[in-house]
Formats: structure tokens, C-alpha cells, sequence
DNA sequence: ACGAGTATGTTTGCGAAAGCAACATATAGC
DNA sequence: GCTATATGTTGCTTTCGCAAACATACTCGT
């Protein structure tokens, strides 16, 4: 349930050992989709006995199938491959404005089934709880005979990990809602809560443009508005409550419009989807089309309206971007949701303004890049959360029975 | 020589296992400066008998000294005082504008010896590497039969931690320095370079403030200016290159004065120890009264000159810790230097408006307090800095020749 | 002063896990 | 079909932490 702290200490004992190398091979298996067991022994250092072991735990746990070699070519005996076990699934829920959303997506990221249903006001977290169930069970033919590891549930607002609790939603109207509690309750599976633009982060960071950038900061612009999240050393950093990552909340102009928080001059209040969405003559529905829309935009030539409010958005993020990355200095900032676009039709202006914004040595090491994954991948990041606590210590975790037929 | 990055797996083996109790035992040791087995037991989770075997390798390597039990008063047999030995020790330089000064640190964090060594001119790097061999040669008598871990470099600037390279310090008017490799060539030790601020906070989370608190935060005020450290998941975050932690050049006004380093309104520009001590009628040399004389000012009623000051110094300092907050969701902040003296007199105004600019649920975990290390914290984190490989694998390191007699 | 109770140190044997070496096997290249 | 190469497989070895039994030193109560 909890996210593994940097600095928490595994027991050392010498079964520690085994859990963390089991873990390490699962994780590669996950990451990868699918690996033959000559990559898994470079990649961890190991012996190839023992690697040989610790896959044979994790099949005869069903957490990983082994298939015929694959023709590679190669001089030497064919390696056999080592793929994900095809009954672990996770199961992403993202409530949104106007519907709840459910995927299975299953250990190493296949996308097996998606059931939006749409609700006819913002959803209650009792509402969400019940629409959940609901789609649980029309999608019970497609979850007989699999292991469930859980749900993970991204929430646009503050969320408190460790206890499960949104604090505060303010789209969705939510504060202290112990929906993590809830929704174990009515499913029987562990839940884990999360910030949307947190598993935005962690997504892009292991399956998009953060692929093996160990230190990246993430930037979403979403519907209700702009957040983030951090994956330091390899690992998402949730602070003390798992609120970390604000950025949206951030002071990019003095003595700016006042923000939801009741702070002025936010980048969050600064910086509004509506104001690009009305320029480019989009409705709220079309948030998908964004960074075509505006790429055709600039293609023909943007209006002046356009182009100005584009130039002032740019101008802002960047000032956000240079002052995070002196805190931090990633490797790499993401821009997802609609500040992807902005990368997209400008994006060497942005890099020029954070290089003149920023410290030269934090600028120099910087990339700044759009998000690779498409508007799902919250739902990833939701799954990947998910699943930690199975990558962490695959043979200690228990799938819960109901799930299993 | 390098800061162990978060998420950096160590070796998995069962050698691996041995390597890292030993380095838990001999960190706990450290820390406290002493603790009797029992507790190392408990504090570890290990066994007894494995204890007292990690004990007895760390004592043949004399990295630590078994003594008598202390008269405890308690039930049971008494247990021996496991003390770190007084024969290592590391060496913390710090280059100032007016004087390099070196330290000789035990395990265990005494302090032996610190000579000062006053310079005509703002030493060059050539000239810090000249007068540290010469202080060296002044302290064999103290260094001789020592096993020296290595030297602590702090710098205030920019500093590529892993190359031991002085990217920037303009206060010393040093670019583009390799000061690492020359002093460890001209000395034989190896050699660990920060930022002064990073070391601060390091010091402040391990023995001051931020004892027991794995999320901190750090700003320092000193006469270069606002620098500042993060540890999160009680490692200190270095980023990329080893920049992060730059919250002096993070954004408090909009439009405001021009900064160093090229932007305006950044924290390092707006709030400054200068106006600060001349408002206080203090001179530059008498930088470690500050605190004191701010009190006796605030205690006899400040000048309106002062008081507008220190409200304006307050409302920047809170902005930025807001912001920072906002993205890091720390448990602490630690304010030093000349900061510090914000908050010994006008604490419970900083935490009331970093209350209202941050989000409420991040600022409801939130504490704000000064430094509790006087003004050599930063050669301590210098220090513990050098400490950091031996503590990391304590078997395996191998102290250079020169040093031991 | 002496025994009971308690916490800890010490010794010994055991089991778990990874490494290693020798052998077996499957491929590419000639 | 032979050789070189890379990998899987098997059995043995080493390292390490744990548990249990015993030894030791302290407090407390009488």
C-alpha cells in the first residue's frame, strides 16, 4: 500500500536479499514486457544459476511465463524468454468531471480492457465507489482466473498516500474523503490513491520520454489545471504526505490573479487550458486534439491573439521550469497534458527562455521534452502504482482471494 | 567519492549483505558517537550474535573501540560501549574571502583541531591548495598514527560533486575549477567538493535540527549569499550534477532587482545580509552575533528602519519556502545563517504567512525552526561529507598510505 | 547476604542463498 | 560436419545471519 521511501531500509538478512533480487527480476520482466534470461543476468550482475532460480520462483508463482527462444541470430544456445505473466493485472480508476473510467492493464503495461462510464453530474466518491463496482462487474469475465494486485486511483487534488485520503479535490468538490478505505471496502482489493499528475510523472518516467533519466520533474496540464510530480533517483518523491510535486503552485508573476489556493500570481492561475482552448476555437471535449489543433495553428500562421497568449505562456512555465530545476536540477523536464503542445509548436523558445532563467550549469544538463504517452497515461501510472507493492516483494504478496476464480 | 544516489542498487550478493550491516553499525556509531551493543541490536533488528560479530570486524579494522559498560542502573547484564575510533578522522577546509580554514573531525563528529590561516587576498584555488598543505604540515603532530577518511571541500558556488569541479563561485571569483583532483594530488587524500549549503544542511539534518526528520529542507543566508540543501529520504539530493538545493535563485518578486545570475527578483537578490547587518549597525566580521544582536534590537523595540526590514526580509523568505514547500512537501525547514535570526525573533509571523502561501495541507505538516549548529555546521557536513564512502562500506576502504604513520 | 529475575554476551550448529566450476546444449560461421 | 561461442544445468562451496543453549552480570526483594 505505502510507496517505498527512499532510505527505508530493507530487513538485511540474507532472505532480504532474495526478496530484493526476486524483486529486481520482476521489475525488469514488467519494464521490458519481456526479457530473455541472458539480458536479465547482465542487467543485475547476477550468476546465471541464480538467475535461473529466481525465475523458476516467480513462474511457479505464476508472476512470469517462460516461452521458447526467440530467433535472434546470435552465435551461442538461445536464451528463453522471459515474459510477464498473463493473469496479473492492475486496475487504473480515474474519476473525471463528467465520467469514471476503469482499465486492467496487465503486468508489463499491456492495456487489456477500458470501460468509461459516463455519469450525469461531477461523481461523488460514493458515486465513484459505486461506478467502480459496477464496472468490476461487467468486466468480470475478463477478470475470471486473473490475479488482481489492486487499484490504483488518480484523483486531481492532494492526495495523502499512505492513509488513502483525498484532502482536497476541488473539481471533483472532495476534501477529506477516505475513498481509498471505501473503495477496499466494496471490492476486497487493496487500493492505493494517488495525485493524477504524480502518476502522470511516474508513467512518463518509466514507459515515456523519462525512460532510463533517473532524475526528472514532470509538468500536466490537465482540466483542472496544472500539477506535478517527481521521480528522483529512479523513484517517486511523494514528501512526507505524498503532496509533493505542486508546481502549478509555484509564483511565476508578483502581484498576479488570485489562485484557487488563495496564494496570487501561481502558474496554475496564471496559465489556463480555457484561455488556450477558446484562442484555438476548441471545446473542452476536444482536449485530446490540443497539439494538433495548435500545430496546424502555427502551420498557417497563428492569429495575434494566439500567438500572444501562446508567447505568455511560454514565458511563464519557464519561469517555473528555471525555478524548480535550481531546486532540483533534473536531468529532464516533461511537459504533458495541453503544456505538451506548447513544446511542440515552441519549443526552442522555451529552452532558449529556461536557459536565460535558470543557473548555466542547471540549464546546461537540462532537457525539456513532451510527454511520449498519450492521454492514458495516467491510467498507466495509476496500474504502476498498483503493482509496487508485488514489484517490491513478489513472493510475500498475497492477491486477494475474491479475485482469484 | 560519490554521494550514493537513491535508487542505486548495491551488489545484491550475501558479501553485499555483511558490506551493509557493517555500514549500519558503523553509521550508528558515528552518529551517536557511542552506543552500547544492546542498542545497536534493537536499533538494527539484527541478532545479537551477528552484532557481535560486526562489532568485533569493525574493531580489528580499529574503526571502532568496545569499552566498559557504563553504570546504566538497569536490569540485566550490563552491555559494552561500542565508540567509534579515535584514530579516524576526516579533514574539512573551507576557503572564505579572507582566510582558509581546516578542520580535523573525528569519527564521531569531536572536533580535534582547526587552524585558521588568514590570506591578504581572496584566496586563488592555487592558493587554498597551498595553504591546506601547509595547514596539514602545521597538524601532523595531530594527524600522525590518524587514519584520515579524506578531505571536505566546501565551496560557496556551484560544484559538479562528482568531478570535485568548481563550476561557479563568483564570491571567490573561481570558474571552471578541477580543485578536487588538485588538492587530492597534492595531498594524497581523496577529496569530496559541495556547495557550502548542501554541506549546511547535511549537517543540520544529522546532528542539528533535522535529527530524526527524513525530509528536510535547508536555507542558508551567508555572506555570499542565499544558498540552500535538500535531504530527502535522509539522503542528501545532489540532482544531475549536484546543483540542487538553489533556493536563492527562485522567483519572491515579480520585476524585482537583478540578480547575479542574470534573472530578477530571485531570493539571493532581494533579501541581503548587507542591508541586514547595516541596519543592525553590525560590520561584516561580526557575522556570528547576528543572531543575538537582532534579539537585543527586537527586545528594546527595533528602529522603524529595522522593523520594515526584517518584514519585508520575512515576506521573501516566505514566499520562497512556500514555494519550495509546495514542490517538496518537506517535514522541516532549517533556516541558517543570517536567516536564522528571522526566526529567533519573528518565527510565529514566517510560519503564519508560509501558512497562508502554501497549500493548507502541506502547510499543516510543515515546521519551520533555526539552526540548531553554530557556525561551523558547514565543516561538519564538510566533514561528514568525507565520512560518507568509509561509512558506506566500511570494510573496503582503504586509507591512504601518507597519512598513517 | 543471598536467591530470583532479567537482560545481555558467547558459543555452536543450522539453513538459506549466491557463487563457481564442470558439463551439457543449441546456435552461427566456415 | 567441425569449431567457436553463449547459454542452460547440476552439484559443491562459501558466506552469512539466526536460533538455541548456556554463561555472566546486574537489580530487586527479603
Amino acid at each position: 500500500m505505502d510507496i517505498p521511501q527512499p532510505g527505508e531500509v530493507r530487513r538485511p538478512t540474507i532472505e532480504g536479499v532474495r526478496r530484493l533480487n526476486l524483486g529486481r527480476v520482476l521489475r525488469l520482466v514488467h519494464a521490458t514486457g519481456g526479457v530473455s534470461r541472458a539480458v536479465l543476468t547482465h542487467e543485475t550482475g547476477l550468476n546465471r544459476s541464480t538467475i535461473a532460480a529466481l525465475v523458476a520462483e516467480l513462474e511457479a508463482a505464476s508472476l512470469v511465463e517462460e516461452q521458447a527462444p526467440s530467433v535472434t541470430g546470435q552465435v551461442g544456445r538461445p536464451s528463453p524468454l522471459v515474459a510477464p505473466g498473463d493473469r496479473v493485472v492492475a486496475i487504473a480508476v480515474t474519476p473525471e468531471l463528467d465520467a469514471v473510467t476503469a482499465e486492467v492493464v496487465s503486468l508489463g503495461g499491456r492495456r487489456l480492457a477500458r470501460v468509461r462510464r459516463e455519469v450525469a453530474s461531477v461523481p461523488t466518491p460514493e458515486e465513484t465507489v459505486e461506478v467502480t463496482v459496477s464496472i468490476l462487474e461487467e468486466l468480470d469475465h475478463a477478470l475470471r482466473g486473473r490475479l488482481v494486485a489492486g487499484i490504483g486511483l488518480a484523483v486531481p487534488g492532494l492526495v495523502r498516500e499512505r492513509e488513502g485520503l483525498v484532502v482536497l479535490a476541488p473539481h471533483l468538490g472532495w476534501s477529506d474523503e477516505p475513498i481509498g478505505q471505501r473503495l477496499g471496502a466494496a471490492t476486497g482489493l487493496s487500493v492505493v490513491v494517488s495525485n493524477d499528475a504524480s502518476l502522470g510523472a511516474l508513467a512518463e518516467s518509466r514507459f515515456g520520454a523519462g525512460r532510463d533519466v533517473p532524475n526528472m520533474v514532470y509538468l500536466h496540464g490537465g482540466p483542472s489545471g496544472i500539477g506535478g510530480g517527481l521521480v528522483l533517483g529512479n523513484a517517486p518523491l511523494g514528501g512526507v504526505d505524498g503532496f509533493a510535486g505542486e508546481i502549478g503552485h509555484t509564483l511565476v508573476v508578483g502581484s498576479g490573479r488570485r489562485c484557487d489556493c488563495g496564494a496570487s500570481g501561481h502558474l496554475d492561475a496564471e496559465v489556463r487550458r480555457e484561455e488556450l482552448f477558446a484562442a484555438l476555437g476548441l471545446s473542452d471535449a476536444e482536449g485530446d486534439r490540443i497539439d494538433e489543433a495548435l500545430r496546424e495553428a502555427y502551420e498557417h500562421g497563428p492569429s495575434a491573439e494566439l500567438a500572444e497568449l501562446v508567447d505568455r505562456d511560454l514565458e511563464l512555465v519557464a519561469v517555473a521550469i528555471a525555478n524548480t530545476a535550481n531546486v532540483l536540477n533534473p536531468r529532464l523536464v516533461v511537459l504533458g497534458g495541453f503544456l505538451s503542445a506548447l513544446v511542440v509548436v515552441a519549443g526552442d523558445r522555451l529552452r532558449e527562455r529556461v536557459a536565460e532563467l535558470a543557473l548555466p550549469g542547471v540549464a546546461a544538463s537540462l532537457a525539456i521534452e513532451p510527454a511520449a504517452l498519450g492521454p492514458s497515461h495516467i491510467a498507466v501510472g495509476a496500474a504502476e502504482l498498483a503493482f509496487e507493492p508485488l514489484l517490491d516483494d513478489p513472493l510475500a504478496f498475497r492477491f486477494p482471494a475474491t479475485a482469484v476464480s
